[in-house]
DNA sequence: GTCTATAGGACGATAGAC
DNA sequence: GTCTATCGTCCTATAGAC
């Protein structure tokens, strides 16, 4: 892995652990093992290199969904192994937890990447959760477009109550809470 | 108000906006137009302002749970009247995003009132769906302790996904989503 | 109770040698 | 491409006058 890689590899950690506002130039260095002039040949700053590792973020969780929600199984299964896989509840969500920071909000191209990622999610879910009422799996009553949008909220809200607890089985207890709400439409 | 009243309010509102990081005492002076001398006579430093302000907080949020989820109506009417009330979608939840704070969550001091919030909602919830569930508004299928944690979920991340959007509209919807599960059990 | 002065360090960025 | 030196500013906190 090279210089500019590893910037933005620990970037990326950063920012999921620290936020945009914790997370410093010399901390990124530290993390890299890259030197103040290395870091400011590669990028031009804090927010050019936190829009590299924003963005990379922002494909992960995007290709990861796409593996379930367009893998195999009925849709309401792979509704169920999306919201079922094992995520670092603890940690929080590395694209969700940027919404909380108010530097990347009010920065348009900062925002734009996290902005386009839950558009998507919830477009992708709401299209899975229409096949599966046109299959008979799920209730006509139910609007796949704001039922996606309340099972994505309970996944980034389950970050949120599990570190409110530090304790990961929260998270699990919220995605089972869901699950049962669905199974009997 | 005094100048003590003045400084718990201002950080209050700093906290929401920019989160404990992105909080600086100086902030806070300009805010509240104490001076610094005023700041540290009334409060032992930053974190000690935090917690008042973080406390106040916490305890805002259970007040005007407890004003819906004990009001009148029937269990049912009584969830929804609390997931339906009326937030400031963009603004976020002022206790939820202290969540993603490493700082926060690092000192057990600031996050006991954080953790023992969100540990009373969820379980208040829960009884409300027990209630429910006894009088047979509620499927018996549903465990209420996950279904409690699911919807407290939606909101937390109803929150992230409004701002995500730049649109509160999308609060709303989560909401509606949440609702759609819980009307035909 | 409130003020100003000051401390020692971190912040984000730039300059210029190698 | 990477290094060290330096900048000006802000950070959190303390000291001591009034």
């Amino acid at each position: 892995m090279d210089t500019r890689e590893r910037l933005i590899e620990s970037t990326r950690e950063l920012l999921w652990e620290c936020g945009y506002v914790g997370t410093s130039p010399k901390a990124i260095q530290r993390r890299s093992g890259a030197g103040q002039g290395s870091m400011y040949h590669h990028f031009r700053g804090k927010s050019d290199l936190a829009l590299a590792a924003i963005t990379r973020s922002a494909e992960e969780l995007r290709d990861r969904a796409e593996a379930e929600l367009g893998g195999s199984g009925t849709p309401v299964q792979r509704v169920a192994a999306y919201l079922r896989r094992e995520r670092a509840a603890l940690r929080g969500c590395p694209v969700g937890r940027l919404t909380q920071d108010s530097d990347v909000m009010a920065d348009p191209t900062l925002r734009r990447p996290i902005e386009e990622t839950f558009a998507w999610l919830r477009d992708r879910l709401a299209g899975v959760l229409a096949e599966a009422r046109a299959a008979g799996e799920l209730a006509t009553a139910l609007d796949p477009a704001a039922t996606a949008t309340a099972l994505v909220a309970v996944l980034q809200g389950a970050y949120v109550l599990a570190r409110a607890a530090g304790d990961a089985d929260v998270y699990a207890r919220a995605v089972d809470g869901a699950l049962g709400l669905l199974a009997a439409h």
